[in-house]
DNA sequence: CTGTTAGCGCCTTCAG
DNA sequence: CTGAAGGCGCTAACAG
C-alpha cells in the first residue's frame, strides 16, 4: 500500500504538495503536479479511506433522510436498513438526521427539504413526492451542488447523484412467472396494485400484464384494479371484484393493506391462488398458513441501506457511484420461512 | 461520540490509562479500573473503529483463506465474495493471503494451514475436509488461540469462531416446497445428491426427502441418487435412472456437474420438470431457454464475503460473531433472470 | 501502577 | 507556490 509519504519522499517534495498534486486544490505549480500525479499512477496509489474518515471527522458531515411520516410496513423496513447504515458510519464521522413529513404532502416534503439544508445537511436521502415543486426542489439541490439519492421510487427528468430501488417492470414480470407455475399455465385472473399514478407501480403492472400476454395465453386477466388508500376500501373493493368475477382463481395482490386482500379471499370461501407483494406482518402469517401462495419481496431493508451506503462511499472514498443501483426482487414460499420440524 | 480522552479527562487520568482500563491490558489498579469502567458505561462509550484501525496498522493482521484448488463454480462465486471483501478490508490495514490445496487431500490442506501460521496469519477462513487430522488441526488452533472461521460445509464437534453456511436442511425442504408448486402436488421424481459423506449435503438430502414425506403424498420419490465426482459418470447415471424410471417427470439435480444433468434430461427427450441447485453459467443458461424449470441458490458470494468480514469486524471492533451466519437460499426463475422485453 | 509520546494516513492551517 | 505542524481516536512503547 502507498503512502502519500512515499510519493512524497519519491518526489523530493512534502506530503502537503502531495496533497494539493492529488485532491486538485489549486496553489500548485503545473509541473510539480504533472509530475506528482504521474508517480502517484505508477505506483497505484489509492487514498486510504480509514485515514481520510479520521480526518473528515472535522468536517462533521452530515446525511439528511427524508421520509414520509405514516409510514406503512415496506417503509419501516426501509427505515431498518438506514438505521443499520447508521450505526456503520458513526464510526467514520458521519452523522444521519431523518426528517419525516407527512405523505402525500408536496409543501411539508418541500420545507423538511429546506430544513435539512438550513441544518448543515451535505447530502440527502428522499423517498420524493412526484411534484412539480418537489422537482423543482431537487434541481435547485443539483445546483447548489448537495448531491440526493432518490430512494425506493422512479421520478424521471430528475438527474440525482444515485437513484436506489427495485426494478419494478421486472418485479411485475416475476409476479407474472410465478403465476404460470403455481397455476399451471390456465386459469382466471385478478391483479390488484396501489396507485398508479406512481411510475414504479405502473411500471410493474405493466411488466405483469405484458408477461401474461406474452407467455400464459391460457390465463384470463379478467381485470386489474387499483386500489385506493385505505384499509377498508380495499376489502370491500377486492370482495366485489371477486363476486363480479365467479371464475377467478388466482389473484396478484400488490398493496400496502395487505390484510385487506388476505382477509377478502379467505371470507369468499373459494380455492384461491394468490400472490403477494412485499412481507408485511400479515402476509408472512398467512403464507405460512397457507393462506396465501407466495410473495415477492423487494429487500427494502437493503434499499434503505444502500441508498446510505452509497453516499458513504461518495464521502469516504470519492467512489461516484452508478446512476441506479438496482435491489434484487425475490420469490418465497412457505417453505422459505416456516419452521423447520 | 465520546472518545477516551473525554472519559480521561472526566476520570482524572490519562488516556493511556483508560486504555488499559477498557482494554484489560492489566497494569492498573482495579479501583481505577472500576471508576473508569462505570464512567465509560455511563457516557456510552464505543471504539472507533476506524481510529482503532488505523492504529492497528502496524500490527500488520493477516488473514488466511484455504480453499480447494480445483474449485467448481459455486467456489469460485466463493472466491469471488472474498475477494470483495478483501478490497474492503485493505484500508484497515489487514490482509488476505489465501492458500490453496487439492480437494479430498487432508494432507495437503494440513500443510496449508501449518503454512499459514508459519507465514504469521492471525486468524484463518476454511473450507474444511472432515478428516481426523484436519479436525485434530482444528482443535490446535483453538489452543493456539487462533481464530478460525468454518466456510460453506458443516462440522460437527469442532469449536469454531463462528461459521457461515446456508441452511443445508432448510435448502432442501425448500426444493420439496417448490417441487410441490411446479408439480401441482403430484407425479413421480427422481433427486441427485453430491457425495452424501458430507455432512451439508446429507442434511440437504433429508430435508428433501422428509418434506415429501409430510407433505406430498402423491409425489412418489423413485429414487435419490448420490452422484460421483465425475462429469460423464455423472451423465450417465441421470440417464440409467431415467431410462429405469419411465414414469418420472421431475427431477431434483444437486450435482457439482451441471452440465451433466441438464444434458441427460435434455436427451431423454421426456417432458421433465426439474430443480436444480446453484447457479452455474449452464444452469442459467438452461433455466433461460426453458429445458430447467428453477434453480435454488445459496449466495456463495455472500458466504464467502461474510466469512472474512466476521473476522475483520472481531479485529476492528472487538465484535464476537454469532457461532453461525446462515446465509438465506433462494428461489430463482427464469423470470427473474431473462432479459425483459 | 500511571503518564507521556510517537505514530497510523490524510487533511487543513499557518508560515514562509 | 511549498513546507511544517497539528490533529482526528486509538494503541503501544517507554519513562517514571
Amino acid at each position: 500500500m502507498t503512502t502519500i509519504k512515499d510519493i512524497a519522499e519519491m518526489a523530493g517534495v512534502s506530503v502537503g504538495t502531495v496533497d494539493r498534486a492529488l485532491n486538485n486544490r489549486g496553489r500548485i505549480s503545473p509541473e510539480a503536479k504533472k509530475r506528482i500525479v504521474s508517480i502517484a499512477v505508477k505506483l497505484n496509489y489509492r487514498k486510504n479511506k480509514v485515514a481520510k474518515s479520521l480526518a473528515n471527522r472535522k468536517l462533521n458531515l452530515k446525511i439528511a433522510v427524508v421520509l414520509h411520516i405514516h409510514s406503512n410496513e415496506f417503509f419501516s423496513e426501509v427505515f431498518r436498513g438506514i438505521e443499520r447504515a447508521r450505526t456503520e458510519i458513526a464510526d467514520f464521522g458521519i452523522s444521519m438526521e431523518v426528517y419525516r413529513c407527512k405523505e402525500f404532502n408536496p409543501r411539508d416534503q418541500l420545507h423538511s427539504i429546506d430544513r435539512a439544508i438550513a441544518e448543515g445537511a451535505n447530502a440527502v436521502v428522499i423517498v420524493p413526492i412526484n411534484h412539480p415543486d418537489i422537482i423543482k426542489r431537487l434541481h435547485r439541490l443539483n445546483e447548489e451542488h448537495i448531491p440526493f439519492v432518490l430512494l425506493a421510487s422512479v421520478l424521471e427528468d430528475v438527474k440525482c447523484f444515485s437513484a436506489v430501488r427495485c426494478d419494478y417492470a421486472r418485479s411485475g414480470w416475476m409476479a407474472g412467472g410465478l403465476l404460470r407455475v403455481i397455476s399451471g399455465g390456465a386459469g382466471n385472473a385478478l391483479a390488484f396494485f396501489p396507485s398508479l399514478s406512481m411510475l414504479g407501480h405502473r411500471q410493474r403492472m405493466q411488466g405483469f400484464r405484458s408477461y401474461l400476454e406474452k407467455h400464459c395465453p391460457k390465463i384470463t386477466l379478467e381485470n386489474i384494479i387499483e386500489l385506493p388508500n385505505d384499509s377498508f376500501d380495499s376489502y370491500r373493493i377486492v370482495q366485489e371484484e371477486l363476486s363480479s368475477h365467479p371464475q377467478v382463481n388466482h389473484i396478484v395482490y400488490n398493496g400496502v393493506y395487505t390484510e385487506a386482500g388476505i382477509k377478502a379471499i379467505e371470507n369468499s370461501g373459494r380455492q384461491i391462488q394468490s400472490i403477494f407483494f412485499d412481507l408485511s406482518p400479515f402476509t408472512k402469517q398467512a403464507l405460512i398458513e397457507g393462506k396465501i401462495s407466495a410473495a415477492i419481496l423487494q429487500q427494502p431493508d437493503q434499499q434503505g441501506y444502500r441508498a446510505i451506503m452509497v453516499l458513504f462511499d461518495y464521502f469516504t472514498a470519492n467512489v461516484i457511484p452508478p446512476e441506479l443501483t438496482i435491489v434484487e426482487s425475490y420469490i418465497l414460499l412457505k417453505e422459505n420461512i416456516e419452521e423447520l420440524p
